[in-house]
DNA sequence: TGATTCAATTGATACACATCAAGGCCGTAG
DNA sequence: CTACGGCCTTGATGTGTATCAATTGAATCA
């Protein structure tokens, strides 16, 4: 059972992990609601009827468009993304970045719309929920439920972020925080959460932050002569993560 | 049976309404699974073991504090609440304000804990969900659960107001943004979202958009003199949204 | 390999906002 | 009514960051 389990979930053995960032589907978001579709589901397999597995994403291509009806949700199996917002000048506000273990288009669920477009930032994957297969599920529906609700709780705390990037008064702060939050978000995915290469440009870093490239850019070289960190374009090391939260007015906070 | 209703779940009339700002039983977070828990439940009243009614917060009183453990979720019915952390530097950052009809304490659901600290601005109620009873629902759990989901996937949408705020480059941006969201979500649950009253401080508006008290006040003082709002300490009028819009860079955004 | 293009860095200047400081406007209490 | 204290406003100055401009670096492709 276990063994089945890996195949039709897992298809990428443990040891292959660190060469592609792959998540294990123990360390996925969609872990529990891929399990109550798969594994003692009461038609056998019933999750290839709700969960699509490992679909490729080529870079830039849109896994979900703005307004479109909302009808499944979507995990990073590997790669990344960015979803945004097209203001009225035409330009973008990124609203947020993916990684591996992610949930993308929960924000879709209420509303029956997605409200923002994601787009992949390099060649990715995903797993796909459908979410009017469900009912598929019949009396498991409510486990399926509870698993939906873990995910929804951990995406509102996940959120917490964002206001402490908010709050940060200078571009220092914004900057550590904003590399600190990448670091746990990896981290809490058994990702490289203190070498690794970011999947963004610095233009969508600055964007993200609400400042000017050039700032971003000056931040990082910053980091580097105080020996925070070493850049080498999107190559990243954190050397002094404590520093880096000192400097980010964070010390003392949990946040995920 | 909808007299009952009134009854157990609403006392004050909507006659009152726009005297004291109290939010309908239709129009709150909690309304679906408070009807779950008290219209025709298993248990006559069950609403009474699990919902507790309207209780009286007085200002500066803490409903939540950072670190208890999860065990309820709160619905304001009057007045507004600020959530916080404490940083390093003894200082609070201000993560959000709540209003009423709003869900305070969803994020405390999945981790176990509470993150964040929640404090009444006013004399405030609130209507409180006892998570640890919820099981005495038995056979509409899963009722309860679709409820959930619902308030979980509406507050992540929510949310997305944040990150228009951290784009934004500039004062007059932010703080046109923010007077925006205030109104969209006092709309939202059929509040005056037009001449309404700040719950906050000036302090809290500029610690919340990472600005300085005196700017958020010359803002304020700049829009007053385009004349798209009116402003007397704490009574704010918008007079030109549409305006306010243009000038937060998000017209044709459709933020909730 | 070298040409082309986009991304990232580095520098110089201007401006927006934080900061410091003082004054006015409430509320509440004596 | 007057006096106090907090909150808000208004003004002057310095600094951090956006902006403009140019250079370097790193991919992609011929």
């Amino acid at each position: 059972m276990h063994t089945k389990e890996r195949e039709t979930c897992c298809p990428t053995p443990r040891s292959s992990r660190r060469k592609s960032n792959v998540v294990e589907c123990e360390s996925c978001g969609l872990y529990g609601m891929c399990q109550v579709a798969g594994l003692e589901a009461p038609v056998p397999d019933l999750i290839d009827e709700i969960v699509g597995r490992r679909e490729p994403v080529a870079i830039g291509q849109n896994v979900i468009a703005a307004g479109t009806p909302f009808g499944e949700i979507y995990a990073v199996k590997s790669g990344s993304f960015k979803t945004y917002l097209t203001l009225a000048n035409g330009e973008q506000q990124i609203i947020d970045f993916y990684f591996p273990g992610e949930l993308m288009g929960l924000e879709g669920l209420s509303e029956g719309t997605y409200p923002h477009m994601v787009e992949a930032l390099e060649a990715s994957s995903v797993c796909r929920l459908d979410f009017a297969k469900v009912n598929l599920l019949g009396e498991r529906l409510g486990e399926f439920q509870q698993q939906l609700i873990n995910a929804l709780s951990k995406r509102t705390r996940q959120d917490q972020w964002v206001p402490l990037l908010m709050g940060a008064q200078n571009a220092e702060q914004r900057t550590a925080t904003f590399l600190l939050s990448l670091s746990a978000r990896f981290a809490e995915h058994e990702l490289p959460s203190v070498r690794f290469k970011l999947p963004m440009s610095r233009h969508d870093i600055a964007n993200y932050l609400g400042l000017a490239v050039e700032t971003v850019s000056r931040m990082f070289q910053r980091f580097q002569s105080m020996e925070l960190l070493e850049v080498h374009g999107r190559h990243v090391e954190l050397r002094d993560i404590d520093a880096l939260r000192v400097l980010a007015g964070l010390n003392n906070v949990n946040a995920t």
